[in-house]
Formats: structure tokens, C-alpha cells, sequence
DNA sequence: TTTCAACACTACCACGTTTTCGTAAACCAA
DNA sequence: TTGGTTTACGAAAACGTGGTAGTGTTGAAA
């Protein structure tokens, strides 16, 4: 059990100042060779390595990003920590990731405790109660103290900062428009509640798709769901009427959902329905039929919030007090990955 | 753009000492009441919030427990993340996340980046490589420098430290025993190379619950799988020789994989084929038909191996030096999970 | 008048690091 | 010897905090 080694201990016992251990390992010339290598040879030997505390107090820089999201048990947030993580670790950076739970409260606790000294910058997608509420203080706050936020996918505009997005609307509106182009006429919406804000951009997608296409807009097709286990009723109802033949859900769990409906109705997907997702996760590629999705590569834009965080960081660091908030929001492209559930 | 306040700042700005505002906030009675609140006034309203950095440093604790981890993308590690942060977030803990994506060397940079004072104590699942290898130099490192370590899932004998794990050779005793039970006879078992711990605990269970049964254990029905996309092929041969009517998959992964290419073939499960796997998922419970599943609960294990590594912090911080280090190894129960298929 | 406690506050140290500035000793030139 | 430069190192401040010890003033008891 023996504690780390500092530069003071070092310092003792070999007789000389702190001073000197410390340039010493930093090899500047204004130690002689023989302390310099006798120094180095101790510190190699006891495996000095500096605190990174005191280095963080020392240069105000902690070399961490934090991360905000409603959950982690979730495709879609876990691919876009993989991608931030990818870029944070090459550039040195560690994250440090708290979850909201969807809670307003747990979003503005979490990012007080984080912003006192204990990260240099915040990736965040918002809780659906603070979009709820509309309440963005504890952003603007930290930003107001100079901490860069990067924000992605649940975004707000009322905040300004850095964005990474994609264009849920026109992608929405892609994925409707194939629906169209295999002869579906009746195309359900299978939505969450509006003030999400991505559950909105989609719905005007899918309303555009509709309208465009001379398909009048039908308000009793869309299917808004709070929670996923009380939803089969509405749907098998739905069904029963046969009220539609093709379904956009924004995303795969509502599709799967269906799909597991309408085939204990003796549906067939994709011949009597027509299904495809948002977002393209595991559930899409391993159901039965699997899922036409609209691909968001989480990946791709973890990897771009932290490309932009860092470089604000480092930014920063050299101009100290420029003050040039040129601030710019990233889309990030979508496809459709085509697959068993559309024809 | 105004930084966060110091006690520096608010000294200055009241003409008192650094030590009188200090106090003052601790409502120390030392300070007269006037000075105190007159205090305490100016720092609510700048906000004032001490700087964990520099407490971390004076304390020698950051409040905060890294997790190393093969990967996120993965639904029983992120189960785990979720279970971690619940406990450490009423704990007031952060949590820092670093991933392995299943490479010694990676696992090894990354506790060494935050075993720097970063962090008060490492939770971590091995990664495959540390497995294969059984070079475990960086970790008793990390525990000889007196920081508690938890290990979960994926663990080893060859290190003395808390442990969290299921009892892997009896759930899948269970699973297996419970295929026998519905007149299953030539059961196969999926899985993956040996060197992952779990793997070969999981295929003792499926020996053993053969063995008792009075089955016996076929070495040719035992299939090694190293990558998912390319298993079809020596699936579908075994399936087309009707080689087994049963089978139980390490993971759900590979289980949805051979419902799959057996429904493609025409078999029906679980009339043909009875499939169990290991690890409750999403896939498991989405998949047509839903698997029948062991449930490890990651949730459950997070939360054990975050109190196991927060009391060990604490009891440290009281009595100091006592070294009595009496590791426990808790073991989560499992349960099997019905669903279609399985009869 | 002296003494002693209570009060209200300040000084100082430590945590581990980096960096600026200072200085003693050694060397060289005049 | 004197003055100046180089070499090789040390002292101290700074980052922000919190605890212990210390200090000066006041009022009251002896």
C-alpha cells in the first residue's frame, strides 16, 4: 500500500528542491545533466506520474467533457457516448456522464455539480421535462461562465451554442415519401407527445410528405403515445378498421410494437402494413420482419459534438477573451437502410 | 462571460480575510453575525459554489468512481452504467466513464490516465484481450496504490478485490435443465472462445446439467462463435442435419441469429427448435417469437458494485491505515424468463 | 488598575504542480 | 582584484479551499 509518489517526496529524498524534480522531469536545460538524470532515474523508478488535480487546479483545465442525456439503456444516447468518447480519448479528454432520467431537477443538479471546475465543456441533449417546461436557465448560466455547451439531437432554440442535429423533418418527410412511392395511401403517425422537440420536427415531415402528394392530412392518424406498454389498444383498435396501411413511428420500439400487433391480428408485414422506424438500432435490425429505418448515426454525431467542444476548448485556451461566439449547428445526413418491413 | 466567484474574489471585494468569508459560509461562530450575513448575502448573490477542484486536492478525494467497460453500445453494460450511477448520484458521486472496446492496451492507458487522482475507485468489467492475456500488472498496480477496485461479470481469480458476479455455471445449469425438463434430448450451446471467463463458467453449466440428466455431452454440438455475421453458414448445416432440437445461446445476439436462419429454413420455433439464451435484453423481449431469457440483472449489479465501492471508500476515509481488507464476491441471482421460445 | 475571558477576525499551512524570479558559486576577461 | 556572465539550483507565488492557531480589542471581574 503505497501512495502515489509526489514531487515533494521525491524532492526530500534526494536532497535537492521541488523546483528542480519538477524541471528535472520536464528536461529544461537549466538543471545540470547528472541531477537532471538522477532525478529522472528515481521518478522512473518509482513510477512518478503528476496528479492530474493539481494540474487541473494549476491550468484550470481538467481535460474532461461532461455529458448530460435523459438514459443511457438506450441505442440510440449509448452510440452517441461511443462516438463523443472516440474523439474525447484521442484528443486526451475523459467524460464524465450523468444522466437525467428525463427529470428537469436531476438535469439542473447534475450540471451544477459538474460545473464547479470539474469539466471543461458540456454535451448535452435535453430532458423531456425541461423541453416541457421550457425552463433553460442552468444552461444559460453555465455558458455565461464561459463553459462551452455543445448540444445534440434534443435541442432548443432558445439557447444559443454549438448543435448537432439532424434534419428530423426532412428526414421524416423521406421516409413518408417512400411510404408514398410503394402505393401506400393511408400512412399513420406514430408519435410521442409534442413537446419533445424531435416528435415535432417529424410530424411536420410526415404532414409535408402528406400534403405534397395531394394525400389530405388526417388528424385522427396520428397516434400519439406517452407510454409504450398501454399503446396496443389504440393500435389493435386502429387496425381493426383497417384505418391505415403503412405506419411511420418516430421510433423502433413503436414499430416493433405495431408489427407485433397487427401480426397476432394476422396482418402481414409488409404486405397489408407497411412499417418503417426512426431510428435504426438493434430492435430494427434483429425483429421479425426487420425494420425499414431512417438511420441516425449516433456515432457520427457524438463524434462531431466533441470535435466542436474540443476545438472551442483549445480555442479558447489561446485567445483567452475573444468573445467570437460564431456559434453553428452541424446536420448530421440520414438514409433509409431498407429492410423487410416496406415493399 | 464572468468566471465563477472565488472566496478570493468576495474577500476582496468586503475587505475582509479569505478565512473570515470562508466561515462565514460555514456559519462558524467565530464570525459576528453582521460580517457573517452580510457574507453569506454577496455570495448567494454571485453564486457562489465552492471549486471541486481544489477540494479534491485539499481532501484527497474527488467524489468521483471511474467505470472501465468493454463497450456501450451493449445493453447489459449499459444496464450496469444505469444501476452505477443511481447509487453513486444519492452518494454524491460522479461517475467517468472510459471504454476498453475490448483492447488491453486501451484498458490499460485508461486506468492509468485516471488513476492520477482522477478518480477515488475503479469499477470494470475485463476486457476480452486482458482475459486472453491474463496480464493483470495494471491493475494490482492501482490496488497496491490503495484505490478500491470492483470488478463485475467479467472477472478473475487472479486478483483480491470486491466482485460482483451471477453464478454463471448455475443459471445456466438452470436454463439447460429446464430444455431437459421439456423433453429437449440434443441441445446445443452457442457461444463464444474460451478466454471470456463467463463463456467457460456458462459451458460448465451446460456440461454438468447434460451429465446429470444422464445426456451425454456431445463435444460437436458445442459451437464457438468468434463473429456473429459469419455463424449462419455453420448454423444452418447443423440445423439442416436436424442435429439438435434444442438450443441455449451465451448471449441474445446469437440466439436471434438461429431463430432467424431456422425460420428461413422452415422450422418452427419452439415446435422444432426450443431456443433459451443468456443475458435479458431489448432483442429478447422484441424478437418474433420473444426469447425465452436468464435474466442477469446489469441494473442490480451496478448498484451492488457501486455500494460495495462507495463503503470501502468511506470506511477508508475514517480509520485510515487499517488494512483489513476482507474482500466479499456478491453474487447476483438470476432468474429464468419465459417467453415463445419455449414451450 | 490589573487580569482574563470573550469576541471577531487574520495568518498561516497544506494539498501537488508549474513557473518566474532570484542568487550563490564558478568562470572569464580586464 | 574587480566586474560581468554563465551555470545550477532554490524560494516563492499561484491555482482555491478549509482548518488550526494566533492576535488584537473590548468589557468585566478581581
Amino acid at each position: 500500500m503505497k501512495r502515489k509518489i509526489t514531487l515533494k517526496q521525491i524532492a526530500k529524498e534526494l536532497d535537492v528542491s521541488i523546483s528542480t524534480v519538477s524541471k528535472s522531469l520536464r528536461n529544461s536545460l537549466e538543471i545540470g545533466e547528472e541531477t537532471r538524470l538522477k532525478v529522472q532515474a528515481f521518478a522512473k523508478f518509482y513510477n512518478y506520474k503528476p496528479n492530474n488535480i493539481a494540474l487541473s487546479l494549476k491550468n484550470r483545465k481538467t481535460k474532461s467533457i461532461g455529458i448530460i442525456i435523459p438514459e443511457i439503456v438506450h441505442y440510440f444516447f449509448s452510440t452517441v457516448i461511443n462516438g463523443i468518447e472516440q474523439v474525447a480519448n484521442e484528443n486526451g479528454y475523459s467524460v464524465v456522464i450523468c444522466l437525467s432520467d428525463d427529470s428537469f431537477d436531476k438535469e439542473v443538479l447534475n450540471m451544477e455539480m459538474l460545473a464547479n471546475g470539474s469539466i471543461d465543456g458540456f454535451i448535452m441533449s435535453l430532458s423531456k421535462e425541461t423541453q416541457f417546461k421550457g425552463d433553460f436557465h442552468h444552461i444559460t448560466e453555465v455558458i455565461n461562465q464561459g463553459m462551452p455547451v455543445v448540444m445534440f439531437d434534443r435541442v432548443t432554440n432558445d439557447i444559443l451554442c454549438d448543435k448537432v442535429i439532424i434534419d428530423d423533418k426532412a428526414a421524416a418527410y423521406e421516409a413518408v415519401q417512400s411510404l408514398i412511392d410503394n402505393g401506400r395511401k393511408k400512412i399513420a403517425l406514430v408519435t410521442t407527445v409534442d413537446y419533445v422537440s424531435v416528435g415535432k420536427l417529424r410530424t411536420d415531415g410526415y404532414e409535408k410528405a402528406l400534403l405534397d402528394n395531394g394525400i389530405p392530412f388526417n388528424e385522427d392518424l396520428i397516434i400519439k403515445i406517452e407510454d409504450v406498454d398501454t399503446c396496443e389498444i389504440t393500435i389493435s383498435q386502429l387496425l381493426h378498421d383497417r384505418a391505415f396501411d403503412a405506419v411511420f413511428a418516430v421510433n423502433e420500439l413503436f414499430a416493433v410494437t405495431i408489427i407485433k400487433t397487427a401480426s397476432k391480428m394476422g396482418l402481414k408485414v409488409p404486405e397489408d402494413l407497411a412499417v418503417i422506424a426512426f431510428t435504426d438500432g438493434i430492435i430494427s435490425k434483429y425483429s421479425t420482419p426487420s425494420i425499414t429505418t431512417v438511420s441516425q448515426s449516433g456515432e457520427k454525431m457524438g463524434n462531431k459534438a466533441a470535435k466542436m467542444l474540443i476545438e472551442r476548448l483549445e480555442a479558447e485556451h489561446d485567445d483567452d477573451e475573444e468573445e467570437n461566439e460564431n456559434y453553428t449547428t452541424e446536420v448530421i445526413e440520414t438514409h433509409l437502410i431498407k429492410r423487410e418491413s416496406t415493399d
